[in-house]
DNA sequence: CCATAGCGCTGAACACTGTTTAGTACTATT
DNA sequence: AATAGTACTAAACAGTGTTCAGCGCTATGG
């Protein structure tokens, strides 16, 4: 009471954006504790804040990790992005995938929230999450349609291509990330899956239709 | 308290097989509402029994699902043991992804539970399940084998074959279950799938190792 | 200068969850 | 008939997501 005056000078500039001060902890807890070991208590005291203040800035818990999954997205968007593709279309595609896989690996977590967990894309909200989850699509369909234009996989209907590339990919990382490795010795998964996608890669590379046009 | 003996007979009847009965109850109800939808009061009431209960046959739910899950891995071991393979090894590769395909499709929620859901597999228990889990692996990896006594596939690591198949296959199949799909008009998802199946299976059979020894 | 309205926020509550345990009703054995 | 054991339940505990009356505070306006 004696001196709110002065303190809330300080308060009032991070009341505007408390909304990202809830979403940075409950990504930092989400990574930490997993989906389910983070309550929405424990988001609210990692912020010294009440829990009924987190449903002021997000409407449920689906919608709070629907924020959260869309920072994974953007991270994600920064691994693809990163990725130089003008050189050689093959390549690119090559290391399009790598990046990919490596981003699920480093990011357990966001990548379960984004592509495995059933729960967020049930209803038909999460739009602004699955409009970034599109977004990545488009950047892997774009650039099997780029390999066309190079002379690649001529006659192939170019959302097939991408879904089957897509689908290969996803596999692989998600069987990592959801831990179906058991049965191989841990030393070793790396390596098969590295192996995997190796030969993955090359189908695709010596595929019949891969470097002549002979369609089907 | 009046004709407490009489009915005593039939319910000792099914005094043995409660915990089955449990545990049907438990699966009907995982299919219906999801796994985060179905609670133990729920599956106890399901079977007129008291919650309580379920934990003298059950250490606790993650124990429930993995018995759930266990039913999942038989009805799926059925699957893929309907398939005649013993004609031609190419073709019976082919019809064993088909049919693991159609499994998820027809069983999503068990298809989650088995291979999706991240709870389960965490701590050391649920050794039934992953052995059944592991029987399904066999499957394949032994089709593969039986696929290079043939001829096919000669000079490749049969363990990392039958990763990248089973990669590509379990990644159809979860981006259906999970519903990572939404980027495509419903009517046309099915096609898709099944033309990018298609597509791989080409890639497969017309790999360059898949007919001649030339090794790498 | 006091009253009013609005904003940001909290504490307590509600209806659920998984889980434990004291205790009940009943059966079988001695 | 007393005892031991089995099958089971009701109630409680701690935790969950979620809601809401009401708090302190600021700013506006008479």
């Amino acid at each position: 009471m004696t001196q709110s005056t002065t303190i809330n000078k300080q308060e009032t500039a991070s009341q505007t954006d408390k909304r990202e001060l809830i979403l940075s902890a409950a990504s930092r807890l989400f990574a930490e504790k997993g989906i389910p070991g983070t309550s929405m208590r424990s988001v609210a005291q990692e912020c010294n804040v009440s829990a009924g203040l987190i449903y002021l800035y997000f409407k449920d818990k689906n919608e709070l990790l629907d924020a959260v999954s869309t920072e994974g997205f953007r991270r994600f968007h920064e691994y693809l992005s990163a990725v130089d593709v003008s050189h050689d279309p093959l390549h690119g595609l090559r290391a399009l995938g790598a990046s990919y896989l490596r981003f699920a690996q480093e990011h357990p977590d966001y990548y379960d929230l984004m592509f495995l967990d059933r729960k967020p894309m049930e209803a038909d909200h999460n739009q602004e999450a699955w409009e970034k989850g599109l977004e990545s699509h488009c950047h892997l369909h774009a650039h099997v349609k780029a390999c066309q234009a190079a002379g690649c996989f001529a006659g192939m209907d170019s959302t097939v291509l991408a879904h089957t590339i897509w689908s290969f990919i996803h596999g692989l990382a998600s069987l990592s990330v959801s831990c179906r490795l058991r049965m191989y010795p841990e030393e070793q998964r790396q390596q098969i899956q590295q192996q995997a996608l190796d030969y993955f890669n090359q189908m695709l590379t010596h595929s019949p239709q891969t470097h002549e046009a002979s369609g089907n």
